[in-house]
Order: C-alpha cells, then sequence, then structure tokens
DNA sequence: TTACTTCATCCGCCAAACCGGATATATTCC
DNA sequence: GGAATATATCCGGTTTGGCGGATGAAGTAA
C-alpha cells in the first residue's frame, strides 16, 4: 500500500509530470537538456529526477561528463500499467507540447558542452 | 497539466486508498461506517472523503441523517482509466484485505444509529 | 422548541515537500 | 596538478498537507 502511494505520488507534481512526457517522445536527456527546456536551475531538476527513479521510473547512465536519464525497460507492475495512460493524457497537454516544441529547437550540442 | 497532478494527489494517501479500496468492493458507505472500519476520527475521515470527491472519484448522497459516499458511475477520462488499476493492485493489499475483512463483521445497524 | 445524531468545516499544530543558492563530487582537458 | 563542466547533495526558508479536537449546520424525534 505504501509502495503504491509512492508511486502516485511521484506522479503528483508538475515537473515531474513534465519530465516523463519529455521522456516519452525522447530516449535520453541529459540534465542540462532538461535544465534547458523546463527552464529551471539544476538543483531543482536533478532533485526532481532522482525522485523519479527512486520511484521506479528512470534509470541514469553516465557518459563521461553527462548522465543520461531514460525510462526504465524493465518498469514494476504498476508503472508497466500506467505508463500507457501517462502517454495517453500527456499528450493533449499544452504544457508538454510546448516543452517538446522547445526541446525539438535544441540540440545536445549547443545546451550542454 | 494540473487536473492530472491533482487526480494523481488524491491517490498519494493511504488513507484515501484505503477509502477507495472499500468503494470497490461495497456500492455504499456512510461516514461512520468508514469511521469505525478505518479506525479514524470524524473529521479525518470526512476531510479525505472531500478530497476525493472534489478529485472526481465519489459522489455523495443524503439519506436522513446519513451520508451515502459512492464512486462516481461517470468518472472523468483519466479516473476511468486508473480505476481497474486501482482495483487490480489493491486487492493484493494486506491493509486493504483487513478492512474489507473488518467491514464483512460490520452491519450498518450496530455501528451507526 | 429542545435534545440528539451525523457530518462538514474551522483551527492550531506538526511533518513532509518543494525551492534554489551554495557546496561537494566526479570527470575531462590542459 | 589545476581549471572547468556536469551533476548530486546540503541547507535554510517557505509552502503544502495531514492531524484531530472543537464548533457549526442539517436532519430527526420527542
Amino acid at each position: 500500500m505504501e509502495t503504491i502511494a509512492t508511486i502516485f505520488q511521484s506522479l503528483e507534481d508538475e515537473t515531474r509530470l513534465r519530465v516523463l512526457a519529455l521522456l516519452l517522445e525522447e530516449e535520453e536527456l541529459c540534465v542540462c537538456d532538461l535544465m534547458a527546456v523546463l527552464q529551471l536551475p539544476q538543483s531543482t531538476v536533478s532533485r526532481h529526477l532522482s525522485h523519479l527513479k527512486n520511484a521506479g521510473w528512470l534509470r541514469d547512465r553516465r557518459e563521461g561528463v553527462w548522465i543520461y536519464y531514460s525510462i526504465l525497460k524493465q518498469l514494476g507492475p504498476l508503472q508497466q500499467s500506467l505508463l500507457p495512460i501517462l502517454r495517453h493524457f500527456l499528450r493533449d497537454e499544452a504544457v508538454a507540447k510546448s516543452d517538446i516544441e522547445r526541446l525539438r529547437g535544441l540540440s545536445h550540442g549547443n545546451v550542454c558542452a
């Protein structure tokens, strides 16, 4: 029961929903990509990412100086059930759409490094 | 986006999950039934019920002195998608199971009134 | 009307969570 | 080694949310 509550809690924050929406569009993103798209300070982005990781949504992968986050391939059962719902309902959200547009206007090269 | 977050927020609390689990078993329950099963004070139960109502999960119906809560027949699209998932994952929860047992041991007559 | 019951809301208190600047760690490059 | 970059974590402050006793409103019954 506590686990269930924790997973729902991870979806209660708008910033975290925006991160998930972005990672449903783009396989992998590093923290500085997300900072640029979400227009939020680094500590804020980082904190939400580790929250999502702890709730069993994300994994991270280091590549040199960057740490890339992506949605876990092997989600837990509840997360797996919720993911298609998130995909469906986040698609229509204005905020998510404009985030994705902003992401498209960026290339990793001109943001980080 | 805000609406989505609000709906998930309503599922972040263990007490509210317990209420939903009970209402998935029993069509209608009044506040004093829930007090007895959850073993929580009246103000706490009432607060969670109005939270769930505001999040679009419940409706209430007055019958004399009692107010019966039940899961809305016409849920919003997100709630409707989530409901079967809740049904599935709450079924296995020990807390929910013992709540339901406690509910079975009660009859409305000997709790309220 | 008065007494009683059920329930919603109010209130003060406390715990959890978010925020973002500052600091610490890890890595790369010189 | 030292400088620079990306990220995680710390910290102090603010907001949000839960708690449960107390109060108030609505209904019932005498």
